[in-house]
DNA sequence: GGGTCGAGGCTTTTT
DNA sequence: GCCTCGACCC
């Protein structure tokens, strides 16, 4: 079969935009393509459309992304589209494909061939070590600052010699940094700045090898864009060359409306960078959006407006408005979460009688969306009370959790004896008597013989040298004897013989880490089975038309295993040839995609989020909490300019997740950090339109019962003014009649200050109220603070909390 | 070598 | 308020 370039039913369904998007012609563009604009379809339709077309092979393909999510879902999406073999494919997360890259010019790369990578954890282990061993003070010199530090120079390409340092702190962290290469180049492993950065050099230092390159990736396509840093963009230009050079052209989609990982290293000036640079002559709007009702969208739109210099973008819909945005203030924040319950609750039974306008029909359908982390506890308590199942992203993921790190240790051990960092981790765990003297003296014999520690074994005297002797000849034999031995075959004698489990056995609470550890067989398991290891690794022939070659059925992959090959790593390198131990290859794929972080994923249950983790996702309703002053926008970022408006890029991604409803909810009280704070509500509130607004008025009989020692705080929607449960007491405290004028009263969130009262101020301090003068939003008060002397404060304007 | 206790910290996060 | 890490003591 034939398809010219416009008939191709690739391309059916699409609206103009995308279509315009999908059949551009090999050249430079960018895509502004605003939330739920159909992105990731436009994405993959692209790459299709090109190989049907017969304008490139699979090989010419460099399609890049951020998550191994995003990477999948491109190659699952892909390979449901046409029946071409995806396995040569680069298409895969910024940090995989360099580690392919690495791996496939691992001599040029100066690296060994299976060098091993750090994690986050990892790393830190590591600069912790370092500081000792070179005395730091590691209270001038936080290894975790140092970790941030040094992860920052390499987003921005720079190595030691190329950081000017400014005073003689500077100095020392660029000299630190140094150290730290050179113990990482020593021991063999790599960080994830270090693969990027690595490869960036490789190809910008070697010119056959990037003109190579060049000419193979026609199409170069990058997914969100906005969220690239100073070196990925570095990268993607060596492999894109220069402008009037011909080569690959870059297809960059994203959102600048979205970018909320400045703090990352973030850039999203790369994408008006990339316009001017490269001269891009084509740009694409993806302003329709297929998610939400327009009250919703004319919500975000509205929000949105308020920042400076975005690119310019407005979404729309042709649903209709729907519900409004429902706005709920709370007077604690245990309040907040109990209104939440019920509504949930409201809403899941009119989802059970098949109310679909008003309902909704599955738990996992709701989303409760928070700043910070810290928010959660309170809903979960919330939740659990009532018995609702929710489930919480973020936290550890399985290849995160220590049991698991353990057992990694000593696998990279069996690969590589130089690995100081897996040394240290397991070498006293389980404990065999090897204490931290004897590390210490065994550090000291490393560093003077320039060896690794499991080579200096020998120079540590008495019973504890015998230990550690015992310890490395105990790895040196079961390297012996999993030799030829399959992954599961290794992973099983490791657990038998490191006595991990005969540990965790000993612990009260290990029956949860056996158990990962039994999973940790089967990762391995399903890992060399999706891996395709020991299969052909060369991609399919296709013939001009994109269609596959082979005759021979055997040949033609079925579909489940189109998506079983799709897993970003390979073994045998289809490049070079070259393989890389099952075993090496699997600590690689647990290093570069830590997994899952919750295995309850089974039951249908309330997903609770930050607004970070949400991206990229959708649900019928919701919840977005904690909508205050210091919260969010958030206290460390609301004081400049530029983190204000990425606070609000935030607020418009937690907006744009909801396709029916949305709610938004703000609390006066919170606890946090221990101490009960009171906030004023967000100025996000300010910045949305009213028309879609609808401010609920708290209903008393659904907590009349649940709260009864809170009860006053709701004769009236000035409650508020009592302060019964002002010191945030749980025991129940008799309803009191709200006291009328015990002192010029002010209404509103300050209504408890009075003189005598100590308050604080985020500026000043703590203080005591000497006087009040004035009525409502005239209010003010003369406070005596030790530092700063006796100010007149207007209640309304000032941000003043109880002490 | 391991357990306990106290101090300090505490946005957001992927690889 | 809660968790992590490190110091200190048994």
């Amino acid at each position: 079969m034939h398809f010219s370039p416009d008939t191709s039913p690739l391309l059916q369904g699409l609206n103009n935009e995308q279509a315009a998007a999908v059949t551009l012609p090999q050249a430079h563009a960018l895509i502004l393509a605003g939330a739920g604009s159909g992105k990731t379809r436009v994405l993959t339709t692209r790459i299709a459309w090109l190989m049907q077309t017969g304008q490139v092979s699979p090989g010419g393909i460099l399609a890049v992304t951020f998550t191994n999510k995003a990477a999948k879902e491109m190659l699952t999406r892909l390979s449901a589209m046409l029946p071409v073999s995806v396995r040569g494919m680069w298409v895969g997360t910024f940090h995989g494909l360099c580690n392919r890259f690495l791996r496939a010019h691992w001599k040029l790369a100066n690296l060994p061939q299976s060098f091993q990578i750090l994690d986050t954890q990892d790393q830190l282990s590591a600069i912790k070590r370092l500081s000792k061993q070179f005395n730091v003070d590691d209270e001038r010199f936080p290894p975790k600052e140092t970790m941030r530090f040094i992860a920052g120079c390499k987003e921005d390409g720079l190595r030691p010699k190329d950081v000017v340092a400014r005073d003689p702190d500077d100095r020392k962290r660029v000299e630190l940094y140094e150290l730290y290469e050179a113990q990482c180049q020593r021991e063999g492993v790599v960080d994830f700045g270090e693969l990027m950065l690595r490869s960036y050099e490789l190809l910008r230092d070697n010119d056959p090898l990037r003109e190579h390159y060049r000419r193979r990736f026609q199409h170069i396509l990058v997914d969100e864009f906005q969220d690239t840093n100073k070196l990925q963009y570095a990268w993607l230009k060596q492999l894109a060359g220069p402008v009037d050079q011909g080569g690959g052209a870059i297809l960059a989609v994203g959102d600048d409306d979205q970018s909320i990982y400045a703090f990352r290293g973030a850039r999203v000036g790369n994408m008006a960078d990339f316009v001017r640079e490269y001269n891009v002559m084509h740009q694409i709007k993806l302003e329709q959006n297929y998610r939400s009702f327009s009250n919703i969208l004319d919500s975000a739109n509205h929000l949105i407006s308020h920042n400076k210099g975005r690119l310019g973008k407005n979404l729309h819909t042709t649903q209709g408005a729907g519900e409004p945005v429902r706005v709920y203030e709370s007077p604690t924040d245990f309040a907040e979460a109990q209104w939440m319950v019920e509504e949930m609750k409201q809403l899941l039974r009119d989802g059970q009688n098949g109310d679909g306008t008003n309902g909704v029909q599955h738990r996992s359908e709701i989303a409760v969306l928070y700043r910070s982390n810290a928010q959660s506890r309170v809903i979960e308590t919330a939740l659990f009370n009532a018995a609702m199942p929710y489930r919480v992203y973020g936290g550890l993921r399985f290849f995160e959790r220590a049991e698991i790190k353990h057992a990694l240790a000593y696998l990279r051990l069996l690969e590589n004896p130089r690995d100081d960092t897996s040394f240290m981790r397991v070498v006293n765990f389980p404990p065999r008597g090897i204490g931290a003297r004897s590390i210490e003296q065994l550090q000291d014999a490393s560093r003077a013989m320039g060896c690794a520690m499991s080579d200096a074994v020998t120079a540590v005297a008495g019973k504890a040298g015998a230990n550690l002797s015992a310890f490395v000849a105990k790895i040196d034999v079961l390297r012996e004897q999993t030799q030829g031995q399959n992954l599961r075959q290794i992973i099983e004698l490791l657990l038998d013989h490191s006595g991990l489990i005969t540990h965790y056995q000993a612990e009260r609470e290990g029956q949860d880490r056996i158990e990962n550890l039994q999973e940790l067989v089967n990762a391995a398991e399903s890992f060399v089975t999706q891996e395709g290891f020991g299969r052909d690794a060369v991609a399919l022939p296709i013939d001009e038309h994109g269609q596959p070659l082979a005759t021979d059925a055997t040949a033609m992959p079925s579909e489940g295993e189109l998506t079983r090959q799709a897993a970003p790593q390979t073994m045998i390198n289809a490049d070079t040839g070259e393989t890389l131990s099952p075993l090496a290859a699997f600590l690689t794929h647990a290093a570069l995609e830590s997994g899952d972080n919750q295995a309850q994923a089974g039951q249908d249950a309330i997903q609770l989020m930050t607004v970070h983790a949400s991206k990229g996702l959708e649900f019928d309703c919701v919840f977005i909490t904690g909508m205050e002053e210091g919260l969010f926008p958030h206290e460390n970022s609301m004081n400049d300019f530029d983190g204000l408006e990425e606070e609000r890029r935030l607020m418009y991604v937690a907006i744009t997740r909801a396709r029916k409803r949305l709610y938004l909810s703000h609390s006066q009280t919170r606890m946090l950090h221990g101490q009960t704070r009171y906030n004023l509500k967000s100025r996000f509130f300010e910045e949305l339109p009213e028309h879609t607004m609808k401010w609920i008025t708290p209903a008393r009989s659904a907590f009349a019962d649940a709260m009864p020692s809170r009860r006053d705080a709701w004769q009236n929607n000035n409650g508020w003014q009592n302060n019964a449960w002002g010191g945030g007491a749980a025991t129940a405290v008799a309803p009191k009649p709200v006291p009328q004028r015990a002192a010029p009263v002010t209404s509103g969130p300050n209504a408890w200050v009075r003189s005598g009262v100590q308050v604080f101020h985020t500026k000043f301090g703590e203080g005591a109220v000497i006087s009040i003068e004035g009525v409502g939003d005239d209010a003010r008060a003369q406070v005596n603070f030790p530092r700063h002397g006796t100010k007149w404060l207007a209640l309304s304007v000032a941000k003043l909390t109880q002490v």
